[in-house]
DNA sequence: TCATATTTGGAACAATCGTTCCATTATTGT
DNA sequence: ACAATAATGGAACGATTGTTCCAAATATGA
């Protein structure tokens, strides 16, 4: 009986998303999701809530978007600390290609501290990505490809950690050199 | 002839500077910044000029002022390695203790990409703790404190990126174990 | 003491904010 | 073909945005 929407969420959901990406969270009006996603105001809140229920969405979906680009870029190394580094190495692309510092970080930043649910998508996203590189690094360890009285767990966390530097030195510096070789440093600390 | 400010325009400077610091520049109101800096509206565009300007000049007294505390934490080491350390050990501390992440961080992922004076006021001040880092990593090596053959720019900047990741990740976080352990492991990369 | 200059408080501005509502349009299953 | 249902376009909401303006208050140097 009724009808069928006629756009797909999925996709309208992406231009919102890259409408957030780039400019944050307060910086972007409905009027400016409106014209991106090219559709009406009703069809906005109707489908997807308030202008930050929308935005939880856009970041929860961007963060396991994300996340599934490392696991791709790990699952093509022969070895596990080759895996990690292919991870760093796919954040350095990131940093050089996508033109804008990752939303994750951005929204770290802006909002994390203040919004409740805000923080719980980043946490949880955060941990599932260090759990990511934990497996591997232990792996590593078992393979005798890092030394043994490395902590795992903090140098997972130390490896997101670095990500944020690499951006925030490139929005300052736009120095690719730079920023390349600071993640050939993390890297060849890591193998170390 | 003329009436004198009754106010000292540096000190509601920090008013404002607190506030913008907290919240970011666009989650922050005027209507906050009046009741914040106890002004009137008017004596606030009267001494400052308008938001933006008076976000300009926080930000730029916020840096001078982060930069004179690295120094003088960096004043009290015996060796220049012990500097580097000292520096590395104030940045978190500030993470730890300052109840807000650094506004030079948030300030890079919330306005920089877009905004050139932020970016022209960021770039300067990163520039300024590169230069004093890559002394104390010069005498350094000189000293023989640290190898000869780091690259002792890319390490300064290497070591300024860190600090993002420590307010990145205690944001998230909270964890002031796993934060101070990262600081640590930089401290150790670094010395060896 | 007094004219002068500037601060001050608060009203008011137009523009934009996020959000809601409703009449209209369009598509569905029967 | 038809009644039912949901999407659509657009007007409209009150609140808040950054900013300007002006009369009143106030402290100044001569």
């Amino acid at each position: 009986m009724a009808r069928n929407k006629a756009f797909d969420p999925e996709e309208r959901l992406e231009k919102a998303r890259d409408l957030f990406w780039e400019r944050g969270y307060h910086a972007t009006s409905m009027q400016d999701l409106v014209e991106a996603m090219q559709l009406n105001r009703a069809s906005i809140y109707d489908t997807y809530g308030d202008k930050h229920a929308l935005f939880l969405q856009c970041l929860g979906n961007y963060a396991t978007d994300k996340r599934e680009e490392y696991k791709a870029a790990a699952a093509g190394a022969l070895s596990s600390i080759d895996a990690v580094e292919a991870i760093i190495r796919k954040a350095l692309e990131r940093t050089l290609q996508e033109g804008k510092a990752c939303m994750v970080v951005k929204s770290s930043f802006e909002l994390a501290e203040t919004d409740k649910e805000v923080n719980s998508i980043l946490k949880n996203d955060g941990d599932r990505l260090n759990d990511i590189l934990e497996v591997l690094l232990m792996k590593a360890q078992s393979a005798g490809e890092i030394s043994k009285d490395r902590d795992v767990k903090m140098l997972a966390s130390y490896i997101i950690a670095n990500f944020s530097g690499l951006w925030q030195t490139y929005i300052i510096s736009k120095n690719e050199k730079l920023v390349t070789q600071m993640a050939e440093f993390l890297i060849q600390v890591i193998r170390q």
